[in-house]
DNA sequence: TCTGAAGGCGCC
DNA sequence: AAAGGGCGCCTTCAGA
């Protein structure tokens, strides 16, 4: 059963449509809470428009579903898919339901946090009336229906639909916080924090008065590249760019501390106090997940950068008194989706005793570790030279099946054509200009080659990168019914639950008592998601988990 | 004064 | 050590 929720001028409309497409009850809803709760029951599965748009009343008034489609995020699937050409969905214009998200983060994020997760905050985002969810919905389910692989697609918009609740779960939750020892670390590094937000801490402000007396620059803004470069000059220094991989082959007194102000005023201006302020309240850092939000169907944040959150700051992640953090990366997960999905098995084989680089070195096709890494980056991301390249035809050699998949999705894109992942998700359409056209001078056609060349190294990863997404959706929707089954009080923050994702890592806050349990889980959730995709084929995906008091130290 | 591109760098 | 794919976000800087 499922039941559609949109808004018709400012009422809420609950339209049940039974598992045979029939609208069998509409309803008109003045308590939204309490309705989602009561039918809850009946475990439906809720359709909306946009789960960022209604989930996160719902949380804040203390109810959770199990289940939904996000709208707006399976129509993005089924517009590009290939597996859905035919479908009316796809062959008709574009619409409302193409329109990028409606901003959730811009609403609910910024430092406004006393209005949070305000129940009024939907009405402000509405301008006119919302388009129909029922229409759509139908649209939908026709489209699933009428293709040739209708459980592949189905299950891709699951779970895709199940990572939007996770998301807006894991907002609500919030990662855990230690402010105390986010400033101890800030502190160890940059000295106390001024009194002034622009002015630069003690050892900041102490490796920019080295840089400055060292190039004799008392002016330089070492924040502005095109300054720097010029003092860099003038001290006898060539470089051609201030990138400080190039710095780092430069002899001069001045380098040293440049890279450290470099790295201090990184940490500063990105995860520093002020970053602080902005995202951490109470002790709980919640940033703005965006579901699909990259191309390949990868999550992307927009606001509070949960996804790049550096190393270094990582140990101010600390579970509450009494709990403990699980967290759990997917070891070498997308070269295995690769061996995987190409059903390779002689490189799922190396995979299987652990180290997919030590079985490929055992396998005699690369001498040393180091060279596997690097080649299956290579096959992965498209390297033409260097080492990464040279080693790619040795590669090919050992794992034909493989190889020549990422290759062949490389040559589809160059050509303009599209790809799809395991479950459905496909790219969208290249430009097929790589190829020499008649008046076209020859600079012009060599930056087409070049472009299209360009787009061949995303397809290829697109396929890679794609599913590896959509393996740890499913992971991800088996982790969150497996914590809701060791939750007995049905409280999302009161059992254990998922607080942190990184394309191949989760980080779960439990109850010391259930950590080694919630691990297990955790386990046994991504043989499962293994499983979702890829049936019977011996494929692992094997994890680290680690059960520590902080984030830090893990790995 | 605002906006968008570019340079740079953090994560996978 | 960088090269190849995907991102977000900070600062600077040029142009409207």
């Amino acid at each position: 059963m499922h039941i559609v929720l949109d808004r018709t001028h400012g009422d809420v409309r609950a339209t049940t449509v039974s598992d045979s497409d029939e609208i069998v009850r509409v309803d008109t809803v003045a308590d939204l809470a309490a309705f989602v709760a009561d039918r809850e029951r009946e475990h439906p599965r809720w359709v909306w428009d946009d789960t960022s748009r209604w989930y996160p009343q719902l949380l804040a008034a203390g109810v959770r579903v199990d289940r939904c489609f996000d709208l707006r995020l399976c129509h993005a699937i089924l517009r590009a898919s290939s597996l859905t050409a035919d479908s009316d969905l796809a062959l008709a214009g574009t619409g409302p339901w193409d329109a990028p998200p409606q901003q959730s983060g811009q609403v609910v994020s910024r430092p406004s946090h006393s209005t949070l997760f305000d129940l009024d905050q939907t009405s402000t985002r509405n301008e006119g009336a919302d388009a129909d969810g029922v229409a759509e919905f139908q649209l939908q389910r026709a489209a699933v229906a009428g293709c040739p692989e209708p459980a592949r697609i189905g299950r891709l918009l699951a779970a895709e639909s199940a990572g939007s609740l996770v998301a807006a779960e894991m907002r609500f939750a919030g990662l855990p916080w230690s402010s105390a020892q986010h400033d101890a670390i800030l502190t160890a590094f940059l000295g106390p924090r001024p009194a002034v937000d622009g002015a630069r801490p003690q050892k900041l402000q102490a490796a920019l008065d080295l840089v400055r007396s060292r190039l004799e620059a008392p002016e330089l803004n070492p924040d502005s590249p095109a300054d720097l470069m010029r003092a860099l000059g003038l001290a006898g220094l060539q470089v051609s760019s201030t990138r400080s991989w190039e710095l780092r082959k430069l002899k001069h007194p001045a380098i040293e501390p440049l890279l450290e102000y470099k790295k201090l005023a990184r940490l500063l201006a990105s995860n520093g106090w002020v970053w602080r302020d902005t995202w951490v309240v109470n002790d709980r850092f919640r940033p703005d997940y965006v579901p699909g939000g990259a191309a390949t169907g990868r999550w992307a944040t927009s606001g509070g950068g949960a996804l790049q959150l550096p190393r270094q700051i990582r140990a101010a992640v600390v579970a509450d008194d009494g709990w403990k953090l699980v967290v759990a990366d997917a070891s070498q997960l997308e070269p295995r989706i690769l061996a995987a999905m190409a059903g390779d098995r002689g490189m799922i084989e190396a995979g299987s005793a652990g180290d997919l680089y030590a079985g490929i070195v055992a396998s005699g096709a690369v001498e040393t570790r180091d060279q596997a890494k690097v080649a299956m980056l290579g096959a992965m991301y498209g390297a033409t030279t260097g080492e990464s390249g040279r080693l790619m035809p040795k590669l090919a050699r050992a794992y034909p099946r493989a190889i020549s998949m990422v290759e062949s999705a490389a040559r589809a894109g160059e050509r303009g054509e599209v790809v799809t992942t395991r479950l459905g998700r496909s790219s969208a359409p290249g430009s097929s200009n790589g190829s020499w056209s008649e008046g076209v001078s020859s600079a012009d056609a060599t930056r087409a080659r070049e472009r299209s060349r360009a787009w061949g190294r995303f397809t290829r990863n697109f396929i890679v990168q794609g599913t590896a997404a959509e393996w740890a959706l499913c992971w991800m929707a088996s982790i969150r019914r497996r914590m809701d089954d060791l939750n007995d009080h049905g409280v999302l923050t009161d059992g254990p639950h998922l607080v942190f994702f990184l394309h191949d890592e989760v980080v779960v806050h439990a109850p010391a008592h259930l950590a080694d349990r919630v691990a297990a889980e955790i386990n046994e959730a991504a043989a499962e998601a293994g499983r979702l995709l890829f049936g019977a084929l011996p494929a692992e995906f094997p994890l680290t988990i680690a059960i520590v008091d902080d984030y830090g130290q893990a790995k």
